[in-house]
RNA sequence: GGAGGGGUUCCCGAGCGGUCAAAGGGAGCAGACUGUAAAUCUGCCGGCUUAGCCUUCGAAGGUUCGAAUCCUUCCCCCUCCA
C-alpha cells in the first residue's frame, strides 16, 4: 500500500475513533498505533471491562459498546472484560460508600446474561471475552505484593472518588485500593493497545498505562466517553438509582421510559445512543432551539429509534401506536395485562391489590384511595371498602378494569372464557 | 495502644426521658395543569383487619409508670496522637 493512502487512512480511522469521545489520551500515541497496525495489517486490541453486578445492559452501557462496534468496523480487535474478580472487590468509581461485595456465584450468574445483551451491540464473532478471574485466580500473594508495589497510596488518594471520601470522613477498605489496580493488571495481561470507558473511569484507565509500563508492556491510549444521564436528568444513568432504560426491556417500557425524559436530553439522547448521523443529530438541534418544533415530536422519534435498534421496526412501531393510542388517545392498551380471579364480592382495594400483585402494601394502596389515583371501570373510586362484585351473581361484572396513576389492568372472572 | 466524635425511618439531617411513627430538605408515589416534558400548587410517604393496634432510631441487656433520648456491654465508622 503506498504510504499517502496509509496516512489518509490513518487519519480517517484517528477521525472515527475520536468521534463522540470525551478525551483521548494521548492522541500522538494513537496515531502510531493506528501507522504501525495500518502499516502491518495487525489489528489493535482494544478493551473494555464490565463488572457484571447487576444482569442489565442499559443505554448508558451501549455508548462504550457502540464505541467498540466503530473499532470492529474499522478493522481492530476488541477485547471484552468480563470482571469476575473485580466485581468481588466492585468499582469505587462515582461511588459515596464501599459496595457490597457479591458472591462468585452471582457473579457468574450475571455474567451469561450480560454477554447475551453485549453481543446486540458488538459483533460477537469478532470479540475477544477474557474473565479476568482467570488471572486472579491463579496469581500468589506474591504476586499481589509486586503488583500493589508499582503503585503508591499518595497517587491513589490522588483520585477524585478516594479525596472526596477520605477526606469528608467515610470509610474507605483497602481492597477497594486495589482495583484500579487490578483493572491495570488486566491491561498487562491481555496487552490492551486501547482501553476505552466512562469519563469517571479515566483514574483507573490512566493507571493501566502505569501498571503497563511496570511491566514492560506497551502502554495503552485511553479513550473517555461521556456518562449518560438517566431518565431523571440529572444523576448518571444506573441500575442502583433506578433511573435506567435496560435494552433488553419489553418495547413498551423503553418507548415509555424514553417519553419520560426530560426535553433538554433529547439532543443527547440523539447523539449518544443513537445511530442518527451527525447531520441528523445537527437537524434535530436546530429544529428544538429554534423553538418551532414541538419536542414530544422530536421524542417520539427518540423512543421509536431507540426501540428500533434493539427491537426492529416492527416493535417500533407497535410500541409508538401502543403509546399514542394509551396515553394520547386514553384508550386501553391491546396487550391489557389480566389476571383471573374467581368471581364474588371485593373491597375495592383488596381487588385494586389483587390485580397489581406485590406492588402496592395496604396502606399505600389506601392512600391511593384517598388521593383519587383509582379508577375502576372508568369511575374514580375513593372508598377502599366499596364493594364490587366479579362474576356469576346478581350484579357481577364480566370484567373489571382497574387504573392507578399509569398503570392498569382488567380482572376477569375464573371459567369465563 | 491513647484521647475524642459519631451510628436516627430510601438519602441528607433534627430530636437528647412523655406532647415521637420521630422536624426540615431531597428522592419517590399520587392529584390538578400537561406532551408519561419542565415549572407550579396539593396530598401521601414503616406495617396492619387504619379514629385503634403492631414494629422501628447500630446490636443485646438494664433503669423507669414511660427510652431514639439515661446506664452497661458489644459491633461499626471517623478525627487527632503513636
Amino acid at each position: 500500500m503506498p504510504a499517502r493512502s496509509e496516512s489518509a487512512e490513518v487519519q480517517r480511522q484517528f477521525e472515527v475513533i475520536r468521534s463522540g469521545t470525551e478525551e483521548l489520551i494521548p492522541e500522538g500515541e494513537l496515531v502510531r498505533k493506528l501507522e504501525r497496525s495500518i502499516a502491518s495489517g495487525i489489528p489493535l486490541r482494544v478493551k473494555q471491562g464490565f463488572d457484571p453486578t447487576a444482569p442489565d445492559i442499559h443505554l448508558g452501557h451501549t455508548i462504550g459498546l457502540r464505541k467498540l462496534r466503530q473499532f470492529q468496523e474499522l478493522g481492530h480487535q476488541i477485547v471484552l472484560i468480563v470482571g469476575s474478580y473485580t466485581a468481588l472487590v466492585g468499582d469505587p468509581s462515582g461511588r459515596s460508600q464501599t459496595r457490597p461485595t457479591l458472591s462468585e456465584e452471582a457473579v457468574l450468574a450475571n455474567a451469561q446474561t450480560y454477554l447475551d445483551q453485549f453481543f446486540k451491540v458488538v459483533d460477537k464473532d469478532r470479540t475477544e471475552v477474557r474473565w479476568n478471574g482467570d488471572w486472579f485466580k491463579a496469581m500468589s500473594f506474591v504476586d499481589v505484593l509486586k503488583l500493589t508495589s508499582r503503585f503508591t497510596v499518595a497517587r491513589m488518594l490522588e483520585r477524585d472518588d478516594f479525596e472526596i471520601r477520605f477526606k469528608s470522613g467515610e470509610a474507605i477498605s483497602v481492597h477497594e485500593l486495589l482495583y484500579p489496580l487490578m483493572q491495570a493488571y488486566d491491561s498487562v495481561v491481555i496487552r490492551a493497545d486501547i482501553e476505552i470507558g466512562a469519563t469517571e473511569q479515566k483514574f483507573n484507565l490512566l493507571t493501566g498505562r502505569d501498571i503497563q509500563a511496570a511491566y514492560d508492556v506497551e502502554p495503552q491510549v485511553i479513550l473517555t466517553l461521556p456518562v449518560l444521564e438517566g431518565t431523571d436528568g440529572v444523576r448518571r444513568m444506573s441500575k442502583s438509582l433506578g433511573n435506567f432504560i435496560g435494552i433488553a426491556e419489553p418495547p413498551k417500557e423503553i418507548y415509555g421510559k424514553v417519553m419520560s425524559l426530560p426535553d433538554k436530553l433529547i439532543e443527547r439522547y440523539f447523539r449518544l445512543v443513537t445511530d442518527a448521523s451527525p447531520t441528523e443529530c445537527e437537524e434535530v438541534a436546530r429544529s428544538l432551539r429554534g423553538g418551532g418544533a414541538n419536542p414530544m415530536t422530536w421524542k417520539k422519534a427518540l423512543a421509536h429509534r431507540i426501540v428500533r435498534m434493539y427491537h426492529g421496526p416492527g416493535a417500533a412501531d407497535f410500541a409508538q401506536g401502543e403509546f399514542e393510542k394509551q396515553f394520547s388517545r386514553r384508550e386501553l392498551p391491546s396487550d391489557l395485562p389480566t389476571i383471573e380471579i374467581e368471581p364474588g364480592a371485593f373491597r375495592a382495594r383488596d381487588l385494586m391489590m389483587r390485580a397489581f400483585p406485590n406492588q402496592y402494601t395496604g396502606s399505600s394502596a389506601g392512600s391511593l384511595f384517598k388521593q383519587g389515583a383509582v379508577y375502576v371501570n372508568g369511575e374514580r373510586v375513593t372508598d377502599v371498602a366499596q364493594e364490587i362484585r366479579i362474576g356469576g351473581g346478581p350484579g357481577g361484572q364480566s370484567e373489571v378494569i382497574i387504573k392507578v396513576g399509569r398503570k392498569i389492568a382488567r380482572l376477569m372472572p375464573k371459567g369465563l372464557r
